[in-house]
DNA sequence: TCAACAGATTAGAACAATTCTAAAATGAAT
DNA sequence: ATTCATTTTAGAATTGTTCTAATCTGTTGA
């Protein structure tokens, strides 16, 4: 067993007690989602992670990437980020973060949450709390 | 002529000037959307603002208050609001200001701009300005 | 080891929001 | 009035997402 080898594995494994720690059963199709998802942070729709399965021969259904979508974020494995209408994005960084948004590319930049500073938010209206702040800084090329 | 009829005429030829300022032709459609979206500010959706046509008795196609909606935002009369995927909002407060959003009723409510403010943002990546910050707090029923 | 079953996956239908198409209607300019 | 570019429209089409109900699979415990 090679080297590189060896290491898939022991991703696996990780993997595969990751989704056990959530409550998820590790099935095969949520092994191969979450090791596509990868360590790195990463800005993803379902229609994308789906193409990349197909891409990588896991030959998994749209219908259970966007329930393991879903199912990851409830389980705090991921965090939806809402940028504009139209198509959903998912975010592998879940920590405290906010966006830069281009929309003539699409693309979708990290901001770390400790650079920004929102204040005099007012306080909520009544019967409410404050679930969380979302920043998006709409950028444009020049 | 009574003097609410007066009013609504004279509010009407309003309308109609503010399109020509804004280089849209004064249709029939056009003047009866602007006249409901009316003065004070407002979170509509096309489909919202379709039934409220219908119901004041203004047949215009779906198609219509789509583009129109388009055209007004292109024209600065309205800002569209990008909150949750699904579903565009449009906002008749074109000022600088942020929201509050509660996920659980759907509803939209304005923090006026000048009590937010937003620091620490990094320069944009290179190659790009900043057209916009915009600052969403989702809030939760409790 | 394997039977049994709850839970997961799947193809495809259904759905909701939006956009497109191309034909008919209309505002503006002669 | 006539003309013509612009606008409106009904309905089809497209897109992203969710639902359905049949099939499959991971886990458990004999
Ligand atoms: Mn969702
Ligand atoms: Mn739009
Ligand atoms: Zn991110
Ligand atoms: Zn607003």
């Amino acid at each position: 067993m090679r080297k590189s080898s060896k290491r898939k594995t022991m991703r696996l494994l990780d993997t595969i007690e990751r989704l056990r720690a959530a409550g998820l059963r590790p099935t095969r199709q949520r092994a191969a989602l979450a090791g596509l998802l990868g360590s790195e942070h990463r800005h993803i729709s379902a229609e994308s992670l789906h193409r990349e399965a197909a891409k990588a021969g896991v030959p998994v259904s749209l219908a259970t990437v966007y329930n393991t979508l879903h199912q990851f974020t409830e389980a705090g494995l991921l965090r939806e980020v809402a940028i504009s209408a139209g198509r959903s994005y998912f975010d592998t960084n879940t920590g405290d973060h906010q966006h830069f948004y281009c929309e003539e590319s699409g693309e979708l930049v990290d901001i770390p949450g400790n650079a920004i500073v929102v204040d005099g938010i007012p306080g909520p209206p009544k019967g409410t709390a404050i679930d969380r702040v979302d920043v998006v800084v709409r950028i444009r090329r020049n």
